[in-house]
DNA sequence: CTCAAATGTTTGAGCGCTCAAACCGTAACG
DNA sequence: CGTTACGGTTTGAGCGCTCAAACATTTGAG
């Protein structure tokens, strides 16, 4: 049962009574061989147990059929983007494309990760890179782009359209909208946001989710909203909004730009409400934490996400030089179970 | 400055002036050359730019350097092993060891990921396998072993003795004999034991983090204990642990055999207490929802885990047939900040 | 002064595949 | 009936590396 010398192309073609190169047509080009042969060539295949070499193709198309992804370094914080659900994705995006997925680990800078990516890529160990977590003091997509390395970011080139690249994004804009339609839904008229710091200013990812806030408010025609900042710190969080909720103006709900914001601000208005019904808080990210506090949270599709990662990047592929894609992709409202 | 046709071994020979062997002889066995040759190659190594390509020493050595480890398809849960830290730990553990870290997405069955566990290794897309969340009803080990596919385990091989394999566990029962340990330092008495189904009878991570509870309670000289079992489901848990908390022997401290249990325990508690102080919950994996909780939790080293699956995958691939080793990590109790 | 053993270096072959070009029948056309 | 065209197939070369063996050169012993 167990054929001893692993079967090659030589070995299979000389079982079926025909060139190496026939084989090779068989799988890779069906359409270039006559039915019959091909037919024949298919039935040595499986009694061979044939397994075409990974090694010696990519040797021969100098292309590695793989692409790199960074694994993340540990990140103690209580929110983030849980990267486990995105591997997966692209690991099965990457298999239905004949792409395997390689894992870099995070290395202390961004310099040292660019050495990596140019390693593994010249070296033929991967022949595109997904970036994550790009912010908008982000190196890498610029250098990547000089370089000429073929990549697709999970996240927007917020403020360099000058440069533009393939990217997927989550549309934060609509995930805070959603959170506030379903406040108004439960009753809810002053809807406060707590974001980061500069969220305001410059593009980005924390300016995104506000304005979503920010229109969905202003659409249902509310007064002017509340809004306050604090590091991306639960205790941080905290204490902004116990301070919030001790004030005037205290509002009925709060739309966070994170689950770890989220966990603060349930903190503070559990606190605040001393037994009684807490301010409702909706999270971003939903992470098994705002679940277990019982949180409504905006879910990012990762999945959704990394299958189109690789759809951008096998595009590219085809066509190296065909214009920039972004695509954006639209979050739901996670309700806890 | 770009060299345009990339580098080859003949490419830096020639500019070296010695011949191809020598170069490969520098980059792979540096004794075997002269000294003074030695600087002359790795001079033209670097004018030149050279990376050695992968896939052509692929071919050459018929051997991948890289390992293959599977993507966990979503799981909702709220604890479980959050799996980041050890692939970030396996693709550095792999780097420092010339190993690149793989991945393959969990298909719906066992029967399909061990087919492409096969593929991988068959078609030289990597040379073992890292197995992770194993258990006694796992067929994944047996098999490997018996088609020869090198692999080390995340997880032992619970009741599995008679086909040893390679292996890397965290010691359960430490973990939460020291949960006990530190229940004790508190001043609790009367500590009782959430776990899952089935704990006492077969081996199991389960029965093992029982007995580090039992024992610790014995040792301390305290009377009988109580123990009580839910499925992995923080409802579930609430609800048991509610009946323990109203009735007579109502425990000052409870253990847990993971986070979700905990999740649970400690919602009892809290409702249970009713505005007082809850009975002390210590959970189990350190997940984000045990910090959120402010709850105490055993950690487990999951990157130091990963460096000593990586440890005994290469020191297998020097020595075939050295007998099956496991190493047990031990865990350490997580205070909230 | 000769021969054998080190030491350092090169040569030849081959890993298993794909590309491009060459080849060979047979059908279609003038 | 010769010529062209074309589907189907094979041949030759080469991708960039490592292995084993062959080859120089030096060295130390007899």
């Amino acid at each position: 049962m167990a054929a001893h010398e692993p079967a090659t192309l030589d070995s299979v073609a000389a079982r079926a009574g025909v060139s190496r190169q026939t084989v090779s047509n068989v799988l890779r080009h069906p359409a270039r061989v006559a039915e019959g042969t091909r037919e024949r060539v298919l039935a040595a295949i499986r009694e061979s147990g044939y397994r075409a070499s990974l090694p010696a193709r990519q040797l021969a198309t100098r292309r590695a059929h793989a692409i790199a992804v960074r694994a993340e370094r540990q990140q103690d914080g209580i929110s983030g983007l849980v990267l486990d659900a995105f591997y997966h994705g692209l690991a099965e995006a990457g298999q239905d494309n004949g792409l395997r997925v390689v894992l870099y680990a995070q290395p202390a800078d961004e310099a040292a990760e660019l050495e990596i990516i140019d390693d593994l890529v010249q070296t033929g160990a991967a022949d595109a890179v997904v970036l994550t977590a790009t912010s908008a003091d982000d190196q890498r997509p610029a250098y990547l782009a000089g370089s000429g390395t073929t990549f697709c970011a999970f996240g927007r080139p917020w403020g360099h359209d000058d440069e533009p690249h393939d990217w997927v994004d989550v549309d934060g804009a609509l995930g805070t909208g959603l959170a506030v339609q379903h406040l108004l839904g439960l009753g809810r008229r002053s809807i406060a946001y707590l974001g980061w710091p500069g969220d305001g200013a410059e593009p980005s990812t924390g300016s995104d989710r506000r304005r979503g806030w920010l229109e969905a408010i202003d659409e249902a025609g509310l007064g002017t909203p509340v809004e306050i900042h604090s590091l991306n710190d639960a205790a941080a969080a905290e204490a902004a909004v116990s301070t919030l909720l001790a004030g005037a103006d205290a509002p009925d709900a709060i739309v966070c730009a994170s689950d770890t914001l989220a966990l603060g601000a349930h903190r503070a208005a559990v606190a605040a409400a001393g037994g009684g019904t807490p301010t409702t808080v909706v999270g971003f990210d939903a992470t098994p934490v705002a679940a277990a506090l019982g949180l409504v949270s905006v879910a990012q599709p990762i999945d959704q996400a990394a299958h189109l990662c690789i759809d951008l990047l096998t595009a590219r592929f085809e066509s190296p030089d065909r214009p920039a894609r972004g695509v954006l992709v639209p979050p739901v409202l996670h309700l806890p179970a």
